[in-house]
DNA sequence: TTATTATGTCCAAAGTTCTTGACATATTCA
DNA sequence: TGAATATGTCAAGAACTTTGGACATAATAA
């Protein structure tokens, strides 16, 4: 599963510091799911969506 | 997190033993999540919205 | 250049999801 | 009513996500 967190992420010229506090994870788990290490939690994938403004399903490419 | 798939699977005729099958996994996976034991992995959350043609974001109720 | 900030990565532990196998109850139907 | 199908639930273990701490490199700014 591909995702655009990084790409939006830098459009709101925020860093992956400031993303993990909105969502209450740490960095690592930005960075990992950023860089396609793992897919996020349900949970944590609705929490990234809302902090960066866009729907589950365009943030995500499922296929 | 909450979630219409219950509801969306009986209007659709289909048993949770027939959507475990066409996602990929075990009826007792299906039953745990309609009834909020635990939530799916995003990979099944989009799994399901695709099998049960509606968008993550309406399947799951987040807040 | 030097200091600071941001990102990438590793590891082990803790927590969550999913499976397998089984059994109980509920629902449907002949 | 009895048989078959559907749903609810349990427990142990495998697989995956997240954390905390640490260290390396990259990018930015003074």
């Amino acid at each position: 599963m591909k995702n655009k967190i990084k790409a939006i992420r830098k459009k709101l010229g925020i860093t992956q510091e400031q993303l993990a506090e909105d969502c209450g994870v740490v960095r690592q788990t930005i960075n990992c799911i950023e860089n396609n290490k793992y897919d996020p939690t349900l949970e944590l994938a609705f929490k990234l969506s809302k902090t960066l403004n866009v729907k589950v399903d365009e943030l995500f490419i499922y296929e």
